[in-house]
Parts: C-alpha cells; structure tokens; sequence
DNA sequence: GAAATTATCGTGAGCGCTAACATTCGAATC
DNA sequence: GATTCGAATGTTAGCGCTCACGATAATTTC
C-alpha cells in the first residue's frame, strides 16, 4: 500500500553530515552558547541541507526545558474563550512555546484520568481557561494532581472557592456588573433583572449587591443556557412583563436573543426596555442598536495566564497582572426608563 | 525552588507490582488479546493503584500506532472554522485519537519550516482547516512534504488548483450561491451584488454563475475583510446607491456589518434592500430582523475530514462523503424588489 | 615554559515506550 | 508418551533526543 516510509532525518544524520557529534548538533538546535561559530555555521548548513527538524516528542522525553503548553477548554466558538486562547498563543509563541489545545464537551462528564489524559504526559504544563462547570471541574482535578504546572482563567464557579492569585488569572467582572446594575438605576428604573449563563457567579454577586446597596430586593435571578436560543426562549417570558424594564445579561449572546425576543413581543429597545451585556464581542458595536455592554480584556487573561505558568515553570517572581479593567461600553440598548413606568413626575 | 519532582509511574513499576513484565503491561495498555484475563486484571489493579498514566511522547517515539492529529486553522473564532474544528473533534474522539490545535496568524507569513514546526514530528497526521490565505499556503505546503498524512478542508483559494477528492473536503457552495442568486433574481431585483470575504472564489463564481445564465453582467465584487467593522465601512458605500437592492454576503458576519449600514443609511430591509449571508451561524435566526442566509455543514466537514484521514493512515476504502449539502434559508431580509425600482407596472 | 583555566567537543546512559523475536508451558494430536 | 502447536509471557533493541560527565585543545597565568 505505501512506498517504504522514508525514515526521517535525525540530529545523528546532521552530526555525520556536518562532521561533528550528535551532542554538537544538540548543542546547536538549542542555542547553546557552547559551539564555535565554524562549527554551528556548519552544523547549521547540514540542517538546511537535510532538512532536519527536531522531534518534539523524543526532546520531551528526553527530559529538556519545558516547551509547550496544553489549554484545556470547552466551546471555543465563545467570544470570550476564543479570545483568551488567542492571547495565549500569542504570549506562547513568543516564548518559543507550542500551544496545543484539547477542547472539552460541555455536556460530558470527565472522569479525572479523562481529564489527565488529555495532557502529553503526566505533570505537563496546562492552562484551563474555566468558564463553565466541565472546565470548573477539570482545573480542579488538574489541581488537585499537579498544582505546580496548572493555571485557570474565569473560575469561580459552582460554589468553588479556587482563588489563590498563584494560579488564578482573572478579570473583575464583579465591580463592573455593580456598576452596570448602578448604571441602569441612575436612569431611573426601578430594578434591574439579570439574565444568567450557567456559571460567573461573579457578575451576579455584583448584580445583587449594586441592588442591596440601592435598597432593592433583588429579582430572581433568570436562568438561560449558552445559546442564543435558550436566551431567547426564556426572555420571552421576561419581556412579556411590562414591569421589567432594565436586563442585564450574563454575556453579549444572551443580550442579543433577549434583543430578538423584545423585538417579537413588540417592545423597543432602549424606547421600553433597556439591556446590558458583556464582553463587547465584534458584532455589539454592528448591532441594530448596538449593544450596551462590557468590554473585557479576555486576550490580556490568556497572556496573563501564560506568564503566570511560566513564572511557575522556571522561577521568578510573580508577574503583575498586565491587562485592561473591565469598563462599560454604554451605546444604544439602554435608555431612560420608560414614561409610564414613572408614577407621576415631570414631563 | 522546588521540592524533588516525583518521578512519574511508569510501566516498569507497574510491571513490578503487578509481577509481570513491562511488555505485558505495555500489552494490556494497548488492549492486546494475547493477554490472560487475569493477568490483566491484575495489571489493571496495579495501574489503578499506583495512578500510572502512558507518557505519550515516550509512545509515539517509539512508533506505535498514530493516535494523534494536529489541526491547524487561524481564527477559531469564526464560526466555520469553529464548528469544523468540533466535527474534527468528534470523530477524533470517538476514534480514540487525540487533537491537537496550533493556530496561526492569518496576519502573518509563514515560511515551511514555521509550519512543519506546529506538528510534532515530521510526518505526523494534520488537517488543515483552509478557509484563508494563510492556511491555504500551509496547505501547499505539508502537501509537498507530507501528502499522505495531511488532509485539508475548504480550500480553493488564491487560484490555487488543489482538488483531489483523497486529500480534500470541501461543500459545495457554488452552487448553493448560484441557487440563492437566482432566488434573489426571482424576486424582481435587477441585479445582485457581491461583498466577499478574502477567499472563497467559489461562492463568488456561482454568483457570477448564476448572474450570466439570466444575462446580466456581475457589477464588480465588492471586496471585504473578515471583520464586521471592515464589512461595515464596505458596504455604507454600496448601500447609499439606490441601485443597489440586492447583496449577496460572503459569510453571516459580513452580511451583519452590510445590515447595520443599511439602518444606518436609512434604507429598511427587507423592504429597500434584500440581504442574504453564508454560513447560519448562531445568530442568523435571532437577528433583527432574521437573516436569511446559508446552511453549511461544517460540522460535517470536519468529521469527513477526520474519516479521510484515517482512512489514509489505516488503509482500508475512502468513505464516502456524509454531511449535508448546502441549503439556502429563507428568513426575513430578503423580500421582492422595492416599488419604486420597477419601471412600470402593476400595483 | 609548566601549571591552571577555559573554550570546545565527544561519550555513555537513559527518558518511557513498542516492535520483533525468543521462551515457556499446557493442551491437543496421533 | 513423544510431537506439535498455540497461548501467554519475557528479553532485547532502539525510537530521537538531552543530561552529566569526560576528553581534548587553545589560552592564560605567574
């Protein structure tokens, strides 16, 4: 069926080429300082010629520095997750580190060698970028095993208490949610409800408390899955009320199905009905009206995240967090509250 | 800085405590039948015990069968190169491989070596998720060094003749462009514009297609980026001539961007212009007003993708083709051609 | 100019695993 | 009961690389 497989070419192949030891030509693909320049010129062009490039595997055998990383996560399709990956590689790749990615089910339950498995080897480095309950629960066993090469993104979910600056890179999205909720307020409406993705536990306590703090009770908490369209079949329900004039939404996508479903029953937006959602994804800003929502530096966390684990890798002292605040974008989904949501006041 | 690294299990330790040999360990790992059953309980016991997990570098150096597959794609954000990815995933999942994911930079040049570098080793399995410039060139590229273990999808791009049904896996969607075209034709419109995204030529030849069949010559194509923003800045121009009451979007994202020009120009759809997109992403049905746009299995894509390659690593007969052809869907951007654009004529 | 350094390179072992070949032992065959 | 055979296991070698050393040559030191 094949043509003898042509066995590739290793550093011993090189070596004989370039007339020096395998050891040399070990010496030369690592940048060792120890090679005389003749000699790494020479080995260099017997590479070239040969076309020769190291085995990744044979070289983490072999037991040299560390080169790569493994991140852990569920839907990369999510804004948020896409973005952290990318600010991961890119702190990665200039490191000189290979990022490989094993993407999680979400709607799967992984046993703890499932989730160890995913890793090269035992005690591989990983990063799990946690933004929901699988992933929750694969950086807790990752912890759990080998702590000193783990670092997680998001977290803070199922009750969980997982902090510990030492592994944890994340964004304050509890400070900003308050100060939405306050905002929405400001305009006068009377409460404001929330709309939860299934974890972020963060954005809710920020929620509530902005509420407390202003004297409110806070509304129960609705519940909405990732897609769009379970956000839109539960917002239906919420939009009907004509007492709810302020949503803030768990994420960008929620926001836009409870857009969809104030379109369809019949209310305006921000004219009746305001909403806020987070993570300023690319289409916020395009959106007809455009998105109220908050920008979140999730590509600052990956990077974070990467320097953190190095930090853990090879020593050093702690680096200091590097990204920007979350803030609210206000654009044109919220509003005043409506008028005759007003009991009786000015014009 | 640390204490003394455990020396992860391996299967010698295994071998010990189980009172066998490695190669019988290494036998059970692999599911072997020439193993007694209990004996193979009894090194499953002593896996359990001591926690042993296989080093997969140490496997694939020492060339067992290939259980691994690298990907490699630029945005995983994009919601075709997102959903292939999952369909790659499933079918690799449920093979028993391992996925590995290095993504490039769409904005960036690659040389050949930078390539080959992304997998582990020379000669190791990848699938190219070749929706731009960028991957398409990465494409060539492990074509000429690694045909039989390299498959692609997509593709088609720079005028690139890379066809070839054992390494490519591509829908046909010039056709499905050509039949939304012709539906766009149907509704009275005088013509149908074209706002691309930087590849995909073939979306862009049915149209011209399907234009030419009805004897209209195809205006010139209006070129995009990938971005809503630049999709935006493209199209306020196309939608401040009247003229225009039809366009036709290289993908959902694009057809977003076309939208939120079209509110912001004044013009109201579907009753001033009709709008189709590619791809249903999420957000096509929920958009307001919904977006009719175009069903592309990408899903699909990547398990056919994954399927090829097995069958190319394994021997054995090309499976055939198993996801679903490309279909328009008709939502609400899309209507008869504005009044005041028919010359003469009935009510 | 002999001893002590230093720069440069080579040798041997081993990372954890699998392929290929040997070996053992009980059951089947005649 | 000697022979054959197959199932079950063990032994050896080696994948491509890096580490820890040892060896050699080129300098420097006094």
């Amino acid at each position: 069926m094949s043509a003898a497989e042509p066995r590739a070419v290793s550093i011993f192949d090189v070596a004989k080429l370039a007339g020096v030891s395998h050891q040399t030509v070990s010496r030369v693909i690592n940048d060792s300082p120890q090679v005389a320049d003749a000699t790494r010129a020479r080995v260099h062009a017997a590479i070239t010629e040969l076309g020769y490039r190291p085995n990744r595997s044979a070289r983490t055998l072999a037991g040299g520095a560390v080169r790569s990383v493994t991140v852990l996560t569920t839907d990369t399709s999510l804004y948020g997750t896409a973005e952290t990956l990318r600010g991961v590689e890119d702190a990665a790749r200039a490191a000189g580190f290979t990022v490989l990615i094993s993407v999680l089910d979400p709607e799967q339950t992984y046993s703890e060698d499932d989730i160890l498995s995913r890793l090269p080897h035992d005690g591989a480095p990983a990063i799990v970028v946690a933004h929901d309950e699988t992933t929750t629960r694969a950086m807790q066993m990752l912890q759990k095993t080998q702590a000193r090469a783990t670092v997680a993104t998001g977290g803070e979910h199922l009750g969980v208490e997982l902090d510990g600056a030492d592994w944890l890179v994340s964004l304050d999205d509890r400070t900003v949610a308050a100060r939405a909720t306050k905002y929405l307020l400001s305009m006068g409406h009377a409460t404001v409800h929330y709309l939860a993705i299934p974890s972020k536990a963060s954005r809710r306590a920020g929620w509530a408390a902005a509420l407390e703090a202003a004297g409110i009770e806070p509304p129960p908490v609705v519940h909405s899955g990732w897609t769009i369209g379970s956000a839109y079949e539960t917002a239906l329900k919420l939009v009907a009320d004509p007492d709810v004039t302020a949503i803030l939404c768990g994420n960008d996508d929620l926001a836009f199905g409870v857009l969809y479903a104030a379109h369809r029953a019949g209310r305006t937006v921000p004219g009746d009905l305001s909403v806020i959602g987070f993570d300023d994804s690319p289409l916020a800003a395009y959106h007809v009206p455009p998105l109220t929502t908050v920008d979140l530096d999730f590509r600052g966390v990956g990077r974070g995240a990467f320097e953190l684990l190095r930090q853990k890798l090879e020593g050093g002292r702690q680096p200091r967090p590097a990204w920007r605040s979350p803030e609210l974008i206000v654009r044109e989904t919220t509003g005043p509250v409506p008028r005759r949501q007003i009991p009786k006041g000015q014009s």
